[in-house]
DNA sequence: TTTGTTAATGGAAGCGTTTTCATTTTTCAA
DNA sequence: TTGAAAAATGAAAACGCTTCCATTAACAAA
């Protein structure tokens, strides 16, 4: 208990500076020395103190996660998992920073930087005006951002993972329409994200190309709570001339709107066609099954969290990584009758 | 930019020593000296290196969090976000420990401890078995578990955070048994967790109470997932002699229930009540919304949070707390007719 | 043999703090 | 006015590693 290296180097008979070659793994030792200490090592139940690792070295391979920026609730468990499984499979901690508001979430994360608690930074997602990638990027400080940088300055330089949801609720909104929906209704989240705004833009550029006009009255800020969408939900559906079909970027909305629906008396897809994104275990049991956009959210995780971690070590991995969404249709839209 | 310490002594014109007494608070300073640091801080845009300085103190300030234990999803976020405010506030960092399976969450759990990593362990529940709380009971090193310590040598040991699931388990049921239900079936959580254990306990305690045996066809492992818990509810309702209602010790699986119910052309509360537990966001918005037990998941987190730093710094906080929960009756059952 | 290389190891100087102990200065009661 | 206690400060030794540099040993080529 409380053994150190110099113990270790003490019951193997060596310098303390190759058992620090042998901890490290590093070349050129005699195997004979080598199992020597690694005896010693066992027979102490030595353990490096990580501290004083990181002090020597200069790194305490650790990443920090800005998470309070997932607006959306169901997708942090789920990517932290993923973080988790590939930073253990690298070795470095996963230190959270779960800071509420902007200026405390900047403050708290240049601080760990400052402080060399963490040696890169994992946004869980990207804003419109992001002050904390332009502060990161001007520091030079390794860190990736899942979603779209949209500073056009910045936009090619920090590294980044995605799907593309522009297209991919171009393709639920073609769905709709394709089934002769014209009047879609959409449920969007709170548009100081950017991933909501892409996909408030895939809404309308569908509309564009299909040469029907945006009914801004359809389309409503569903905040960050069910309760929310089920609020702007209702809106749409009292205006005066009511949609057919809404896409609601994100099942959660969409489990609101379910709500609304039902509670005017309509029935889905009867009355009303719905779409959701993300494909959360939900929208497979609700009644009917949401049509939705499938997210990668794991893989999501894992690529972002290597990228990261390239950063640090060095290495030059892709700028922006692409991952593919997928379409699942289900039984929540209907054909519209002529 | 990497300025050290020994930069503001210099620049301030005093000893290192006299830094780091500003740095830290330490009383016996001449506010005039102090000033001059600060002031030398300031212009350096110093910020004291925590490895350095954990190194030099023997403690990182940093409390893990053992995560992939809730297997409830919709818990952690939750938690988190109050984990993080007063860790924030006692200046902890918070480093997390997502490892599956309880073999590779004790190895990482042991070498955050050893090297020296962490200064303390919030578990977010327990288990049945938990070989992770006895070794860490063991090793005499700061701990707080979220739910109860059922080894009988340990649990009045152990430091804790939880709610009386039994007692609103009983109440839950006591009002179902109130409304004339005597058939009622119970979807519970995997039993290797304490508090899964609980719940079915109190469903199994307030039949006992009422005189009405427990009829173990109608109680059924309702894993992790809404599916699973779908498929458990499939399994209660086509049973021979169907219940009149059902607890789901979770809103979850309510929600995989309401599935299956609706599926069998049965009508909520009409034709089954039914009741959840943990009054998750979505509990309000099913159709009809659901009556369940409110669970003060943030409050819990805080509260545990500072009685690890309690303990930690070597205070003594009560051994064990009980926070309450609230039944709130909603529309998911009904008077069951004589 | 001698020389040049490479492998293997040790010594010691960091890394940037905290903390103990000693020293100097100040304060204040007698 | 003195002396003891308290306040303020500094010097230097930790803290437990990494890493640079030097040294020795081994071995092959000349």
């Amino acid at each position: 208990m409380g053994s150190n290296i110099k113990d270790v180097a003490k019951l193997a008979n060596v310098s303390i500076s190759t058992v620090s070659r042998v901890i490290n793994n590093a070349p050129n030792i005699n195997p004979e020395t080598k199992k020597r200490v690694q005896d010693a090592i066992e027979k102490l139940n030595f353990k490096p103190n990580r501290l004083a690792q990181s002090l020597g070295s200069g790194s305490f391979r650790s990443i920090g996660i800005v998470s309070a920026r997932s607006s959306n609730q169901g997708f942090v468990p789920l990517i932290l998992q993923s973080i988790s499984e590939v930073a253990d499979e690298g070795n470095y901690e996963i230190i959270l920073n779960n800071s509420v508001g902007e200026k405390k979430e900047i403050e708290k994360c240049l601080s760990m930087i400052d402080s060399k608690v963490i040696q890169g930074l994992l946004l869980l997602s990207s804003r419109i005006n992001d002050n904390l990638i332009e502060k990161l990027y001007e520091l030079d400080f390794p860190f990736v951002v899942l979603g779209k940088v949209v500073n056009e300055f910045l936009s090619d330089k920090v590294f980044s993972v995605d799907t593309d949801n522009l297209s991919d609720c171009e393709e639920a909104i073609n769905y709709l329409v394709s089934l002769g929906h014209k009047r879609i209704g959409c449920i969007h989240a709170p548009l100081n994200y950017v991933v909501s705004k892409e996909r408030l833009e895939g809404y309308i550029e569908a509309h564009k190309k299909a040469g029907i006009p945006v009914d801004y009255s359809l389309v409503e800020n569903g905040g960050y709570s069910i309760n929310e969408a089920y609020e702007a939900t209702l809106k749409i559906l009292k205006t005066e001339n009511p949609p057919t079909a809404i896409f609601a970027t994100d099942d959660i909305k969409a489990i609101g709107a379910y709500k609304a629906i039902l509670e005017l008396g309509l029935r889905i897809p009867e009355n009303i066609s719905l779409i959701g994104h993300n494909n959360y275990d939900i929208s497979q049991i609700t009644v009917p099954p949401l049509t939705t956009i499938d997210v990668p959210i794991l893989e999501l995780g894992r690529v972002a969290t290597r990228k990261l971690i390239d950063i640090i070590e060095g290495k030059r991995p892709p700028i922006r990584t692409i991952l593919d969404t997928r379409f699942i249709i289900r039984e929540s839209c209907r054909k519209l009758n002529a």
